[in-house]
DNA sequence: TCAGGGCTACTAGTATTCAAGTTTGCGGGT
DNA sequence: ACCCGCAAACTTGAATACTAGTAGCCCTGA
């Protein structure tokens, strides 16, 4: 007998359970940023005590997703354009190596794995949410291509800013655009040109953003005031 | 009437201090790796409630600094051969943008700050704390330069890593070399040359880790066994 | 009407208690 | 002497209780 809203049981601690669930609905914008929530509330709708919501909202305060006030609230924290173009500093060059990296030295069934991730990624129109979800696990793909599973978790943390980013752009999302980009790191990787799929990604990851001060303007709410 | 060992007082929230201070015990190996810890002798030790400490426990997980096994307890990680190349890896790639981007436009007074801090390594005589502590400085000083700060954060979550080996390289820190290498990147950055700067950077974070199988292999209690 | 002050309701931080699972060691039986 | 099994003493996970501090509202007084 859990609870209503998501779900959570006796598979694994509770803690990480609402993390993953909340970190969802924030980035998917299911909480408006700037939104107060409170430990008490968020433990009231799973069902759950103070304790598990505590660690949850620790590691949200760590993604920069929700910011903690002592003694005064915890808030969602609005999208800051300079915190998405820092997080696309951190990820541009962590995956512009990897793409280095596989382009050097390609793994086994790399190739054809991507090629057919590429493939599924021009069939999707229009749910944003499955693009994103194919997006990712090209990258993944590569990550792994790459032996480079701890870069990799930094890249998660870091890429929640920028999904949220993707998630306001539903309707807009260039997934055209994006997936010749794919096509172009691949390429790369398939004539074994690393400078070039370096580079790539480095163009992908920048296109990624491109209508990020259109989507600010059309959305301001949730946008931080610009500093 | 905080306690005897650290100090906890009211200044401030005690899980970030508990992290804070169990962190340094840690890297700088005050704390045996492979040591089982648990929460309420850590609790008793800073004379605090488990509540804090689990907390700390929490983010030193993260950081890949303990692990924790439910019902069982919590044992600080040994230092992992492969867990160190790839933080060096992240960071390789994260600062070698930020010292092309400041190559590119260097923020006034940037190269009379560095060239500062380059001499005083340079009068450091086998004190690896100091040292390390001016060579966190002077790339620190490169990530303010860049104006890039939350990267800077992202550099510090991984650095964590590699401090543990240079903290057991005490005497053998070859800091000649690596202030030559210092010089390198002021040299690249004062030069105007982004490209020598990026590759100066990637040249020391290597070098850094230089002796690090010579290290694993003179105190191998240290060292996760081999994969 | 407006300004000031105190009270109330709510927040997160901390401490304490309870629960569930694992390890360890002791003791009896073979 | 050895092995099996149970029980007690740990561990972390979760829930509850308590503390301290903030903010906002209402009431009072001018």
């Amino acid at each position: 007998m859990p609870l209503q809203p998501g779900l959570n049981l006796s598979e694994g601690a509770l803690g990480p359970q609402v993390y993953k669930h909340m970190r969802d609905r924030i980035i998917s914008g299911q909480i408006t940023p700037g939104t107060r929530i409170s430990e008490t509330e968020i433990a009231r709708h799973y069902e759950v005590s103070r304790q598990p919501v505590r660690e949850a909202f620790f590691r949200l305060a760590d993604a920069g997703l929700v910011q903690v006030l002592p003694q005064r609230g915890t808030l969602v924290r609005r999208i800051s354009i300079r915190g998405v173009t820092d997080a696309r500093f951190v990820r541009e060059a962590i995956e512009a190596d990897i793409a280095r990296l596989v382009a050097e030295d390609p793994a086994p069934g790399t190739t054809e794995r991507l090629a057919d991730l590429i493939e599924q990624q021009a069939g999707v129109d229009g749910d944003a949410a499955a693009f994103i979800r194919l997006d990712e696990a090209f990258h993944h793909t590569l990550a792994q291509a790459a032996d480079k599973t701890f870069a990799w978790r930094i890249v998660e943390e870091v890429k929640g800013q920028m999904d949220r980013v993707r998630f306001l752009s539903t309707r807009y999302l260039p997934t055209e655009r994006l997936v010749d980009q794919h096509r172009a790191v691949l390429a790369a990787i398939e004539a074994r040109d690393p400078d070039a799929a370096s580079s790539a990604m480095r163009q992908h990851l920048r296109g990624v953003l491109s209508d990020l001060p259109e989507i600010a303007r059309q959305v301001p709410e949730f946008f931080e005031p610009e500093g």
